[in-house]
DNA sequence: GGCACCGATGTTTACGTAAACATCAGCGGA
DNA sequence: TCCGCTGATGTTTACGTAAACATCGGTGCC
C-alpha cells in the first residue's frame, strides 16, 4: 500500500480510500491510484483489513462426510448463498458426528477466521456437550439441537408420512422401513413418522430395519426380505439404500412394482435413472443452505442470538415407476 | 490479550510465549497465564497472527458444480490432507468452469487470506486467460493446464483404454461412446484414449455421442442407440451417464449384459448397486486430493513453484455384471 | 475583501500479535 | 566480594489497514 501511495505521490490513507470506493477522492487522482495499484498488482491484505474491523467475511462450516449426497449439495448451496452475501466459506470434515468431534472442529475453526458458524447434520451432538466460543453465532442443519441453536431442516416427517401414505393408499398392507443409524436424528424423524402413519391407519408395524446410509447395507437388507412374500412395500430412510434394496430384489427375482414396491429419500439425481426410476421425496437442498446462510448472518449482523428459531423447508413426494398397486392375494 | 496479562500479572508477552507453547517460561507462571486465559476464554486473533507471519494456514479451493460426484469427493480428500498438515479450506464454487468465472474466483480467494490455490477441473480455462495473482502457489486437477501449473490427474488415458479394451476382449467388434461434455479436458481424454484403442484393434470407430456427465443426457442417448442391433458395447465417460444409458436400454427391452454391456468411469460408491452392478473404471480421489495438497504444501513451504510436475494416479478396472460376451451373431 | 464553510488530502493512531531487544535477578567462579 | 553469565520477563516495534482528526486550498456570500 505504501509503494502504491509513493508511485501514484499519494498518501496511503488516498490508497485506502480508492480501494474503499469512497467517493471524496478526485477523479484525477483517483485515476492515479488505480494505475498505480495495476502496476504494482496490489490487492488489500485481508488479515490487516479483519485485524482492523475485526470481521473476516468468511463463515465456517462442519460436514461429516462431505461426500455424501445430501451433504455436498447442502454445502454447494451454502457456499453458493454466501457468496451472493459476500462471503466465503471455511469447510471442516469431521470423521464422526460425535460431539467430541464436532467439538474439536468447533474450536479449530474459531480459532480460524469466521464470522459464523453451520453445523450441518451433527448427528449425535448433545447441546451441552458442544462448547463454542461465547458469541459465536451458529445455525444447525436437520439436528437435535432444535430449542437450543437456529435450527434449519427439512420437512422430514412430512415427507415419511407422505411417502408412507403413498404405499398404503396404493393398496399395500403395511410398509417396512429401512433407517438410517439410530444415533442420526434425521433417521429417527423418518422413522417415526413412517411408524405414526402405520400405527394411524390401523395397520402393523413390522421391525425397523437398521440400515446406515449406505447402499451396501440397503442390498443386505433388500436380501433378507427378498424371500419373503409377506414384503410388498419398502420405505428406504434415502435413494443409496433403496438402490441397494432394488438390486437385491432383481437378483431374488421379484419384480419392481410388481411384487414389490419401494420409496426414497432425498431426491438424489440419479433416482430417477435407477431401475425402476425410484419413486422418492425429494428435499429441497438448496433451499436449505439459503435458509441456513439467512439465519446466520442475521445473527452475525444484528449480533444478536437467535435461539429458538426452526425453519422448516418443504419436501416433495416424487412419484414413478418403482412403485405401484399392491399385489393381488392369493383368495382375494 | 491484555486483559489475560493483566489477570496473570504478567506482561502480553509473556501470554504470548505461552500460547505459543515456548519453554522459557517459569511452569508457575505459565499456569497462571494458562488459568487466566481459561478464565477469560482467551483465544489468540487469527487475523493479527497472520498479519504479523504473513501466512494463514488456509488453502483456496476452486471447484466447479461442487455436488458432482468426482468434485465433491475430491474436495473431501483436499479438506482431509489439508487438516493432516495444519491447514483449513476455503471454498469456492463456480458457476461455470470457464476461463472468465474461474479467473473471478481466482481474485476473490486471493483477496481472501489464503496461502495456495487448488482448482479442481478447470475445465476450459486456457492458462493465458488465468490471471492470478505473482507468487500465489496453484496446483490444477485433471486440466489443460499441465506444463503451466503442477497438475494430478487420475490416469484418464489407461482407465478408457482399459475399459475399451475389456469390451473387445468380450467378443464386441467395436464399442460405442457417450463423452462428456466438448469443453472438458478430462472428457476429451477418454474421448481420445478410446478412439486410440479402437483403431489399434483395426476396429470401426463410430461417431461420438456428446453427453454433459448427466444421467439425463445418458438416458436420451440410450434411447437413440437402444433400437440400433449394432450397440452391442457402450463405454460411458462416467457412472451417471452410464446409469441414464442402463435405463433406457432397460425400457427399451434390451438386456443387459446379454444384449447390450455397459461400462462406466469414476467408481461411484453406487455403481455397484445399480441394476445389473456396472462395470466401471475406479478413480482414487481421495489419492487425488492428497496429491494436490501434496504439491502445493510443497510450494508454499519452499516458497518455490514446480512448474512441470504431473502427478498421475492410476486408475482400476472393476469388473461387474453389466458386461459380458458379445451377443452371437445370426449366421454366426 | 474577508470570513465561514466544504471538499480533497495528509497525519496520527489503534487493531492483536510476536520478533527483537532490553532489563533484571540469581548464581558460580575468581 | 564482585563480575559475568544465564534464564525469565518486560518494553519497543512492526505487520497493513482504515477511522478519526488535522490541514489546506478554494468558493460563495455578505
Amino acid at each position: 500500500m505504501a509503494d502504491v501511495a509513493a508511485l501514484a505521490g499519494v498518501s496511503s490513507q488516498t490508497v485506502s480510500r480508492v480501494s474503499m470506493g469512497l467517493d471524496n477522492v478526485r477523479p484525477e487522482t483517483r485515476r492515479r491510484v488505480l494505475t498505480a495499484m495495476a502496476e504494482l498488482g496490489y490487492s488489500a491484505n485481508v488479515a490487516a483489513r479483519a485485524l482492523r474491523y475485526g470481521s473476516y467475511g468468511t463463515l465456517g462450516v462442519i460436514a461429516h462426510r462431505l461426500a455424501r449426497t445430501g451433504e455436498s449439495r447442502t454445502v454447494e448451496a451454502v457456499v453458493e448463498a454466501a457468496r451472493a452475501e459476500g462471503y466465503t466459506v471455511t469447510l471442516v470434515d469431521v470423521e464422526s458426528p460425535s460431539s467430541d468431534d464436532v467439538t474439536a472442529a468447533a474450536a479449530r475453526l474459531s480459532h480460524q477466521a469466521i464470522d459464523g458458524l453451520v453445523i450441518i447434520r451433527a448427528e449425535t451432538a448433545t447441546p451441552d456437550t458442544l462448547a463454542l466460543p461465547p458469541g459465536m453465532p451458529v445455525v444447525v442443519s436437520d439436528s437435535r439441537f432444535v430449542g437450543h441453536h437456529p435450527a434449519v431442516g427439512a420437512d422430514q416427517i412430512d415427507g415419511a408420512r407422505k411417502a408412507t401414505q403413498h404405499l398404503l393408499d396404493l393398496g399395500h398392507r403395511t410398509v417396512h422401513h429401512v433407517a438410517g443409524p439410530a444415533d442420526s436424528g434425521p433417521a429417527q424423524m423418518r422413522a417415526d413418522a413412517w411408524r405414526a402413519a402405520l400405527t394411524e391407519a390401523g395397520r402393523d408395524v413390522p421391525d425397523v430395519l437398521r440400515g446406515d446410509w449406505t447402499a451396501g447395507t440397503g442390498y443386505e437388507i433388500g436380501r433378507d426380505l427378498a424371500p419373503d412374500p409377506g414384503v410388498t412395500a419398502v420405505f428406504c430412510a434415502n435413494d443409496e439404500t433403496a438402490a441397494g434394496v432394488l438390486r437385491a430384489l432383481h437378483e431374488a427375482g421379484r419384480r419392481v412394482p410388481d411384487d414389490v414396491s419401494v420409496v426414497g429419500f432425498d431426491g438424489i439425481p440419479l433416482a430417477e435413472h435407477l431401475w425402476p426410476p425410484l419413486t422418492t421425496v425429494v428435499q429441497d437442498f438448496s433451499g436449505i443452505g439459503r435458509a441456513l446462510v439467512d439465519l446466520l448472518l442475521q445473527q452475525v449482523r444484528d449480533g444478536r442470538a437467535l435461539d429458538d428459531v426452526h425453519t422448516l423447508v418443504p419436501v416433495e413426494l416424487v412419484v414413478r415407476a418403482s412403485t405401484g398397486p399392491a399385489p393381488r392375494r392369493h383368495g382375494t
